[in-house]
DNA sequence: GGTCTGCTTTACGTTTACGTCAACGTAAGA
DNA sequence: TCTTACGTTGACGTAAACGTAAAGCAGACC
């Protein structure tokens, strides 16, 4: 049968708390079924909290990331709300793309702060 | 003489209020020179405002940009500081990497979805 | 039956990054 | 001189993302 997770399971997988966890629920970022009044979590749940572990390292908030894992979940019945996620989509790749180009500038003035450290370094030694 | 900025005037340049200023401020990401009890600023603010905001937009805490932005004033006279700077350098590098990584994936998976959604609504008109 | 372990909800506390008054100073202009 | 504009320092408020008890339930083991 289908493997299923424990809250507690689960939190050392992804090295967060229980609390963490619920508190995604709240936010309606997760909703396991329940087992009496236990959260039983099926293995999909970890491909959601991959998602919503990238976007914290990316800098969005819980509301932010739950508009983007929704993306996911388009249901392609109505047009209207297809074109929609394109919008969507497209002001994400937006930010995207804008945190690439400051991500670039950075790394690259780093680089440079390096080998000048670095030359300095070795001039001293 | 030097162009000076008055608070409000930078403040209008970023697109933020003056009270993120003074906050900025506090947090020692900025130090004004005073005329009377009035803050002046001098053009060189205008890059150290381009990095915080450019720190923000990569999610990053004014704590974490306020060392960001010391990398950028390294005083080249101890090696043992070089070295330090060095190792803060390739720590910030590495969480860099990995966004760039994870915005990667992101975008693709974007596109992906961008497609898959085309194809939906041209099939259906 | 008693205890332990794991989970539950409820609820208040904390940090960050400001917003939002309040009360005051000061220099310029009518 | 009075007003207006612009600035100042507190000080309290707030939203987000949890931390941290407190108190209780429920199944497993002894």
């Amino acid at each position: 049968m289908s493997e299923a997770y424990g809250i507690a399971e689960l939190a050392r997988e992804f090295d967060v708390t229980t609390r963490t966890i619920r508190y995604y629920e709240d936010k309606g970022l997760l909703s396991p079924r329940r087992k009496g009044q236990r959260r039983v979590y099926a293995p999909r749940v970890r491909v959601r909290l991959r998602l919503i572990m990238r976007g914290k390292r990316l800098g969005f908030s819980l509301d932010e990331i739950r508009e983007l894992i929704d993306l996911y979940d388009v249901d392609p019945s109505e047009a209207t709300q297809l074109r929609h996620f394109l919008d969507k989509i497209s002001e994400h790749k937006a930010v995207l793309v804008r945190q690439q180009a400051d991500i670039a500038e950075t790394l690259s003035e780093m680089r440079r702060i390096e080998v000048q450290c670095s030359r300095l370094l070795s001039e001293k030694k």
